[in-house]
DNA sequence: TACTTGTGATTACGCTTGTAATCGATTTGT
DNA sequence: ACAAATCGATTACAAGCGTAATCACAAGTA
């Protein structure tokens, strides 16, 4: 059920960029991209265009430069990869996958504390809808 | 790190039907296949033969056919790609994918009650030197 | 005005993937 | 024994991807 556009690995790079920060002109992207990755940035601008071809992002043209800013939404799309990785995987349950990090020491405490939290914020909606 | 070899989607279907019996001759693999995907036998073979080339399933010749089995792990392999796409995703937190399911509704009574065993478990096995 | 420079657009190219068809060897039916 | 059926191996081929280089045009500069 891939709702949003099909968006490889590299060109998530970009996006991830420009998520944090938006609108950005290719240059702004290029440099902070460059912090991570060493991409020539002629690869950057490709990567850009075919953003735009996908519609995952969109721009206005600020004189000579572009002004480029997501289309595609972070959590939209993370969601739907994450849906997706774990119906393959997991049979579509969660718990299988942070039972594997469980066992490869892959949960810290705070991962725990944080989980506790997600798990009481579930119950309390849960029984909210009861008590209604 | 990606520990293990990079399988593609296509691939991953065909070694999860190995995963779950094996060994098995390629007409076996075919026929459980075909219970969900509708591939030709011969993108079946095709499959196999990338899948052996990459080492990730091996075979021993019974006669005329061959009998195959797996030498990727299963769990090695989804945990290795499941990290991968929170690390890509989620800074390498399970915690903000859950959160995501939590919100789209995608988490049931039975994913909460796992998760809470998960999180026993590790408390108990990481007795911590202050237990309240 | 003519030239250089910076931008996005177009083109390039080898590799992987999805999806098969064909080939060559071997087994099996007659 | 010879033809037919059946395997795995090899080849095919378009689309997507990673990674750029080149093109065409507008803008600034001499």
């Amino acid at each position: 059920m891939q709702s949003s556009v099909d968006i490889s690995n590299a060109e998530f790079e970009v996006l991830d960029v420009l998520w944090k920060k938006h609108p950005a002109t290719a240059n702004e992207i290029i440099e902070r991209l460059n912090l991570k990755k060493q991409w020539h940035d002629k690869t950057v601008k490709t990567l850009l265009n075919r953003l735009v071809k996908k519609e995952a992002i969109g721009f206005e043209k600020e004189k000579r430069c572009y002004l480029y800013h997501p289309i595609v939404e972070r959590e939209a799309y993370t969601q739907s990869e994450s849906q997706s990785l774990i119906e393959r995987m997991f049979s579509g349950r969660v718990s299988p996958l942070i039972a594997g990090f469980a066992k490869h020491k892959n949960l810290e405490k705070d991962d725990i504390d944080e989980l506790k939290q997600i798990i009481s914020a579930w119950e309390q909606e849960n029984q909210e809808k009861e008590n209604d």
